[in-house]
DNA sequence: CGCATTTGACCAGCGC
DNA sequence: GCGCTGGTCAAATGCG
């Protein structure tokens, strides 16, 4: 599995560009989070003159297209060497739009050079699942340990859902023959606010709190509350890095669908669903393929509306993409489980009409 | 008054 | 065996 992450590296890190390697790899790593849960727009484009931050991956995919502000920017240059003959100025424009239209075609290549390794991943894990179980014994690793094995991306691509040592740091009481799935979520918020509250759509009720060796800031400790069964945990804390940011870890999986904006209410996470962007390259040191969720600022201009970017894939590559989402999403437990319950409610709600 | 949160105590795994 | 550490429990506290 390590060899193929590196393979994939080798192949992002051909370039001679090996400042935007890093964010190139976040890039991807968020383009591969949105092709397995996004059943929205999926845009290589690139925007250089965005701030990672400000990037949307679910509800406003990604900044507009490459080719306006292209546009843009040789419009802006013309108008300025019609003004003030700055034709330096032209020119540089024209380099950063030439190099813009580089990075993307990398992207893009990347892209594909992404779905073919995960593909490669999926047939490895699916010849070599024993690798993915660790051994009981091995109650307690170090955080940092349990940050790498994070860090590797799952069986469908998935970066955020693998199987790690952490699933098997409970208690004997609370094991389980399932192997319980474990991902990560960065969120940013304000740099003034305390709270450790990451608001997703569920109901969490916090049990503890906890300061530990490797980081000054508490760490939270939350189960869901929605359901009584739901074995589902969630563990928040500031990241040493960045202490805007909140890195939270969540364990299990929900056995009920999200509660609704409404329900979701009486809880902590005052309606609050998930928009995610993707953490810029340097936030947060181990956490690579994590996601930042970006509550603290408000949907501007670039919104779901008018950030949807215009398609410019060819057909094929847009039916694949099609098709990858769909395959994604049809693989996710928490999708069908979900749908299933929408499906069993809608039926039930117009039995008793 | 009921519920959620806080916080100190306790438990268990790991390393020495 | 002991100390360190992360995780959990449960009584105390606060809030609506």
């Amino acid at each position: 599995m390590l060899d193929l992450l590196g393979q994939f590296q080798t192949i992002c890190g051909g370039d001679s560009r090996s400042s935007n390697l890093a964010w190139n790899l976040q890039l991807v790593n968020s383009f591969s989070k949105a092709m397995d849960y996004s059943s929205s727009c999926v845009d290589t484009s690139l925007d250089l003159n965005s701030k990672p931050y400000h990037r949307e991956l679910y509800d406003a995919p990604l900044p507009p297209p490459k080719k306006e502000l292209e546009s843009k920017f040789i419009d802006f240059g013309m108008k300025l060497g019609a003004k003030q003959e700055t034709g330096p100025l032209v020119e540089e424009l024209n380099r950063v739009s030439a190099e813009n239209k580089k990075l993307t075609e990398m992207l893009t290549m990347m892209c594909e050079n992404y779905n073919s390794l995960r593909n490669q991943l999926a047939e490895y894990m699916n010849k070599n699942p024993a690798e993915k179980e660790l051994s009981p014994s091995k109650k307690r690793k170090s955080e940092s340990s349990n940050n790498n094995s994070n860090n590797i991306i799952g069986a469908n691509g998935n970066s955020e859902s693998s199987s790690t040592d952490e699933e098997s740091c409970k208690k004997p009481r609370e094991e389980e023959p399932i192997k319980t799935k474990v991902w990560k979520t960065c969120v940013r918020t304000e740099a003034t606010d305390t709270s450790l509250i990451v608001k997703d759509g569920y109901q969490w009720r916090k049990y503890g709190q906890k300061v530990t060796r490797d980081n000054p800031s508490p760490r939270a400790y939350f189960k869901c509350s929605f359901a009584p069964s739901c074995p589902v945990k969630k563990k928040v804390q500031r990241s040493v890095d960045d202490q805007s940011i909140l890195v939270a870890t969540y364990e299990g999986e929900h056995n009920h669908p999200q509660p609704s904006p409404l329900e979701a209410t009486s809880g902590q996470n005052r309606g609050m669903t998930l928009t995610s962007v993707p953490c810029s390259a340097n936030a947060i040191s181990s956490s690579g393929p994590n996601i930042t969720l970006d509550f603290t600022k408000p949907k501007s201009g670039t919104d779901s509306k008018s950030a949807k970017p215009a398609r410019t894939e060819s057909p094929d590559v847009r039916k694949f993409l099609v098709d990858q989402m769909a395959s994604s999403l049809t693989k996710d437990p928490n999708f069908t489980a979900a749908l299933a319950a929408a499906i069993s409610g809608r039926i039930y709600q117009q039995k008793s009409n």
